[in-house]
DNA sequence: CCCTGATTCGC
DNA sequence: GCGAATCAGG
């Protein structure tokens, strides 16, 4: 079937929705780039979101996360430190293998500290909340943190300074043009 | 070269 | 109002 034209279809994509104005904002407070936001929202390249950002006024959100981070990527050298590991064997050594000594606390990722109960989603998040996102915004079990914000701070004092953790394969493919 | 946001300017 | 092209910084 021959696609209707365009007239007053709901089709209509080729403008800023308040929707779409909303995430935008969200994500864009929240400390995304837009290259991110773009790639989240769809059909829309990372100039029509920055265009839009500063048609809203928006700019200079929360330079935490961005402020040119192109690749965190830190390359882990498999060299650890050299830790001379000294077991205290004293006393009575038959119950020393009871126990489980925990030596090494495994990394604590903000994906696990922060209780279900806090997290928000996108349209949860107000004045009061803290709207640090966790995880990849395009991913399923993304969620904003939901703690008490502090006043000013669109961050509660506990995710100040972390970092988001962004997809792998954040790739997107935009059209090549060749020289106009 | 990769990325970022800022700005311009034709539409 | 919109966004590609361009610019400028990291």
């Amino acid at each position: 079937m021959a696609a209707r034209s365009e007239g007053k279809g709901a089709m209509t994509v080729l403008t800023w929705s308040d929707d779409r104005v909303e995430q935008l904002k969200k994500l864009w407070e929240a400390g995304l780039s837009a290259s991110q936001i773009a790639a989240e929202l769809g059909n829309v390249t990372r100039n029509a979101v920055i265009g839009k950002v500063h048609r809203l006024g928006l700019s200079g959100r929360a330079k935490s996360p961005s402020s040119a981070a192109p690749r965190p990527r830190k390359a882990r050298p498999a060299q650890h430190m050299m830790r001379v590991t000294r077991p205290i064997a004293r006393g009575n050594t038959a119950l020393a293998q009871a126990f489980e000594v925990e030596v090494e606390a495994e990394p604590v990722t903000y994906d696990n500290v922060v209780p279900m109960s806090q997290r928000l989603s996108l349209l949860e998040l107000n004045e009061a909340t803290c709207h640090w996102p966790v995880g990849d915004p395009s991913s399923p079990d993304f969620f904003f943190c939901g703690g008490r914000a502090l006043s000013g701070l669109p961050y509660c004092a506990q995710h100040s300074r972390v970092a988001y953790q962004p997809a792998a394969d954040r790739r997107r493919a935009p059209a090549k043009p060749g020289p106009r």
